[in-house]
DNA sequence: TATAAGTGTAAGTAATTGCTTACGCAAAAT
DNA sequence: ATTTTGCGTAAGCAATTACTTACACTTATA
């Protein structure tokens, strides 16, 4: 079973739910009413976001509250970022080849 | 079918030809020598990233060659940034709170 | 003109994914 | 003590994914 971060966030409700526990620690409960999939669905999602380390469940009685792990979505930023130089460098030749007509 | 880029850079073989054409546009053959599997299944990888929009391909006689193109990369990385200020906040928490313990 | 090189696509397949329903269990509320 | 709430997990299933091999079609080369 394939467990990386890429993978987590290709799923958009797995998004969705990043989205929504991004502000604020939910439980699996709170969660899954904002969707209109299964709650067990939603369950199998939180598994799978865990398991790749995305977010952490801290056991509050009955309650299993789901926070996210923002450090481990620097994996996917890191490697956006080592792109970002190729397309600043673009704009920077389009920036310069205005400038030129400017002339 | 979903074509997004979420889902195309899910699949790190996708992300190896991402890092192969980022440099320098390659035909197809190309692309495909550095890979275990075959042409056509590297085909198919470019086929779903062109549809999706992370490159373009330009015909020059039999050969077609695959271009980045980063600015769709950029969809993620707007994604991404509206998490960053969440694991800053974190990490100035943190920074603070080792602050306090030097004193 | 015959052959080689570069390629797309179809059909088949095994593995994976994203769901469902059904069940069971522990903690809280009544 | 019984019921309700919050949850995990198993089994089943249809759709999708990531490949493969086989074939056909151009474009370049000999």
């Amino acid at each position: 079973m394939r467990r990386d971060v890429f993978q987590a966030i290709a799923d958009p409700t797995r998004r969705e739910i990043i989205q929504l526990i991004a502000h604020k620690k939910l439980n699996l409960n709170a969660i899954a009413n904002q969707f209109d999939i299964s709650r067990p669905a939603i369950s199998q999602h939180i598994k799978l976001l865990e398991e790749c380390g995305l977010i952490t469940i801290t056991q509050e009685g009955r309650d299993r509250y789901c926070q996210m792990e923002f450090k481990k979505l620097q994996e996917v930023a890191k490697w956006i970022e080592q792109y970002s130089i190729f397309w600043n460098k673009k704009l920077d030749a389009l920036e310069q080849h205005l400038n030129q007509k400017d002339k």
